[in-house]
DNA sequence: ATGCCTGGTAACACCAGA
């Protein structure tokens, strides 16, 4: 099974290299991020059309997150995060398909810091942890797959000095990413990658895909029974350089249908 | 220290992104 994260920048402005990427790829679940629309402008039918059930939780000009499944219907379990009744903005939507529970989420940007966008960031963090702990304790796989909005580590960004007072790469929010994966997440990515170089974005600016000046902010956090079924966990880096393209590239796993690997403590 | 580029919304420019 191959589970697919992928923030399109526009899913209308970007649904021509959206389905074409879907054709190429053919992921069996797909977590979209930034679709800027609002619910009645997602393109349902052209994703339908392309194979995939859909779910929706949109916006006008912001933000955005959908949840499609290949030649199946994503059963919705949760639109937004909870902690926050007056949080207006569309950031996350989960899914139960084939036995697992799939979290889309859009962590806030948090530009420019200090500043209060760079609290709702760490607020919406501190949201979030709450709940990915309620859903290990749920002991049923979970993947929490998206942009978070942070580069984890020095590995994780291009040129690490010139980022230590952005919102994305502030000790502040490594800390809570950190700290989230203390719960027992794995980072698939960097599970089967511990040492290598990999970026899921490139600014527009400056011919950053060019110059490979990338950040990793697109990330899958693995409950332990969905970490021991990993088998793979790569980015369609070619997709970044097609035309109109997103500026983030799609990253995915793939899972196999049985454990593969013992658990790291309590190994049944 | 800042803009670069891009889409959305609106409207002869701004905001937000990262």
């Amino acid at each position: 099974m191959k589970i697919a994260t992928y923030n399109v920048n526009g899913v209308n402005g970007r649904l021509a290299v959206l389905l074409q990427w879907l054709e190429e790829a053919s992921p069996d679940i797909v977590c979209l991020q930034e679709l800027k629309a609002p619910n009645a402008k997602f393109p349902a039918k052209a994703i339908e059309a392309a194979g995939y059930g859909a779910i929706w939780h949109g916006q006008k000009s912001w933000n955005g997150v959908a949840i499609l499944a290949r030649g199946n219907e994503p059963l919705l379990t949760r639109k937004g995060l909870p902690g926050d009744p007056d949080d207006t903005q569309s950031r996350y939507i989960e899914a139960a398909i084939e036995g697992m529970v799939i979290g889309c989420l859009y962590l806030p940007n948090g530009n420019p810091y200090p500043g209060p966008k760079f609290d709702y960031k760490l607020a919406w963090f501190e949201r979030l942890a709450i709940y990915a702990a309620e859903l290990l304790e749920l002991d049923v796989p979970v993947i929490l797959a998206g942009d978070y909005n942070v580069m984890p580590t020095e590995l994780d960004v291009y040129k690490p000095e010139r980022w230590i007072d952005d919102a994305l790469f502030r000790v502040e929010v490594r800390e809570a990413y950190k700290q989230l994966l203390g719960q027992g997440w794995t980072d698939a990515i960097r599970a089967l990658h511990p040492s290598e170089r990999i970026y899921t974005f490139w600014d527009y600016f400056r011919n950053a895909f060019g110059r490979n000046a990338g950040l990793r902010l697109d990330h899958f956090l693995l409950s332990p029974d969905v970490a021991a079924r990993l088998v793979k966990a790569e980015v369609d880096k070619d997709v970044r350089g097609w035309d109109h393209t997103s500026d983030h590239a799609p990253t995915w796993i793939e899972l196999s249908d049985k454990a593969i690997k013992r658990r790291r403590k309590n190994g049944r």
